[in-house]
DNA sequence: CTTCACGTGTGATGGCCATCACATCGCAAC
DNA sequence: GTTGCGATGTGATGGCCATCACACGTGAAG
C-alpha cells in the first residue's frame, strides 16, 4: 500500500467499529472468523473499477469504507446510475449467488477499501453458515427496494425539478454536522458531478446545471463547492408531488 | 369455490407437474411436505388484490395459474406497474423477510390460483429448510433483474416506439403454437390493456395506440383482439438500440 | 506561470410526447 | 334489441427538455 489514503484500513472485522450499524457485515462470531481467512482486502483509489456489467462473476466485494456507483450503459454509451452503494454493503451478490454475468458496473466515488471474497469460497460460506444467507436476502432486499424507487422516481414523477428536489432532500437527511451549522440550514456534501446526477434522475447535465441555477436564484440553495446548503427545504418540498 | 374456473386447481405441490421449471417451487421432499402443512390454497378472480403497497405484511403467496401485476402508485393516482409476475413466483418476500410494508400493489390478470403462507410460519420454514432460503435467495434476485431491466427501459430508451417495440420483441420471445401459424409470423397473446401497457414501459394511454397504429400500418404488426401478430420482427427491432 | 482537461453555466432551437377533447368500437347486462 | 361502460382511435396544442454550441471557471500537472 504505498499510496496515502485518508482514512483507517480494517484488518479485522472482528473488531470493525461500524459493524452492528451495517447492512451485510453484522454477521455471527463463527461467520467472521471464516470470513478472516476467505477475504482479501484492498484498497481502492477514486475511480477504480471494481466489476464491469456483462463479465462473469468472479466473487463478491464487502464495501468497508468510501462509496461506489452502481451503473448500466446501453449500447451507445449512454449510462444510468442505478444506486450509489454505501459503506457495509456486498456488491455482486447476484452475479455470485446465480453465475449469472454483473449485472451492473461498480466504480469507486472515493478511496475506498473492500474485502474480495471469490465466488467459490462465497457459496460455500454461504451454504456453511445460516445466518449468511439471511444477510444475503436482506441486501438483495435492500437493491430490490432501491430499484423500486428508483423505477417510481422515473416512471411517476413529472419533472426534472421535482426529481431533483427529491434527490437533494433525500441527501438531506443525513446531514453534515458542521460547526457554522445555522438552524433551518441542512449542509451536505455532494461528490457526484452534474453528469452523475444527471445520470442518477435519467435527464442531461444541462438540465441539472439549469435546474440548480433556479434553486439558487429562488433562494432554496446554496452552492459552495462540494458543500451544498438547503436554505429553504420548505421551497423544495413543495415541487414534490409523491 | 362456486364460480367454474378454466384451470385444473393444483391441491398437492408434490404432484405439480409444472414443479421443476418454476421459480420457487421446486423445493426438497421434506420442505414440500412441510409447505402442504402451512400454505392455504385460494382462488381468485381476473382483477383480485392479493395486497396492498403500503400495507403491513400478511404473508406470502406463491402464485400457482395465472398471472399478476406488481403495481405502484403515486399519491396523485398515477400508477407504475413493476413486473408481470409468471406462475411459480413468491410474492410478498421482501416485506415478509423484512417485517417492511409491501412495495407494492398485487392484482391477478386473469383468474389465478395461489398459496398463501402467513408471515410467522413463513419465517419458519425458511429457517428450518436451507433449500427455502437458496429459493429465496433466487427470487430476490430475479425481482431486481426485472427492475434493473425496468430502469434502463426507462432510462436509456430514446422514443416510446423504441420501448415498446422492445416489449412486443420480448412477449414474442414466447410465442403462441397456434394451428394456423405461417412462417417468420410470431402470435402472442395479450392480456394488458393500451393503459396497463403505457404504465408498464412509462408513457401515455394514447401515445401506445399511437405508436400501435403505426406498427399496423408499416405491416409490422396485425391485431386482432388480444392475439397479436409480429408479422416483420426485422422492423420492429431496427427501433431497438440497445 | 502556463497549459490542459474537466466540470460547469447558459443561449437557441426543435421535436417528442403529455394532455385535452371527442368519436368510435366492442362487449356485457338487461 | 338497446343501453351503458370500458377500451380504443385520433386530431390539436403547447410545454418540457434533449441537443448543439460555446464560454467560463478551476484545479492539477508540467
Amino acid at each position: 500500500m504505498s499510496m496515502a489514503y485518508n482514512f483507517r484500513i480494517i484488518e479485522d472485522c472482528l473488531k470493525c467499529a461500524f459493524r452492528e450499524q451495517r447492512l451485510f457485515c453484522d454477521l455471527s462470531r463463527e461467520a467472521l472468523l471464516r470470513l478472516q481467512n476467505i477475504k482479501a482486502t484492498s484498497v481502492y483509489p477514486k475511480g477504480a473499477m471494481l466489476c464491469l456489467e456483462g463479465q462473469p462473476p468472479r466473487g463478491v466485494f464487502v464495501l468497508c469504507t468510501g462509496r461506489a456507483k452502481l451503473s448500466t450503459t446501453s449500447s451507445e454509451g449512454k449510462s444510468m446510475i442505478l444506486r450509489i452503494a454505501e459503506p457495509g454493503e456486498a456488491l455482486g451478490l447476484t452475479a455470485a449467488v446465480s453465475g449469472t454475468p454483473y449485472e451492473a458496473t461498480v466504480e469507486t466515488l472515493e478511496p475506498s477499501q473492500a474485502n474480495f471474497i471469490s465466488q467459490v469460497d462465497f457459496v460455500r460460506f454461504l451454504q456453511e453458515f445460516p445466518d449468511v444467507g439471511l444477510k444475503v436476502a436482506k441486501q438483495l432486499t435492500h437493491n430490490c427496494k432501491c430499484a423500486y424507487d428508483e423505477i417510481r422516481s422515473l416512471g411517476l414523477s413529472n419533472s426534472v425539478p421535482e426529481k431533483l428536489a427529491k434527490l437533494i432532500l433525500k441527501w438531506g437527511e443525513n446531514p453534515l454536522n458542521l460547526p457554522t451549522k445555522k438552524p433551518h440550514e441542512t449542509p451536505i456534501r455532494v461528490t457526484l458531478t452534474q453528469e452523475e446526477i444527471a445520470q442518477l434522475i435519467g435527464t442531461s447535465r444541462e438540465t441539472v446545471s439549469r435546474v440548480l441555477a433556479a434553486f439558487r436564484k429562488k433562494g432554496w440553495l446554496r452552492i459552495k463547492g462540494a458543500t451544498w446548503t438547503i436554505t429553504n427545504k420548505t421551497g423544495l418540498e413543495a415541487l414534490v408531488t409523491t
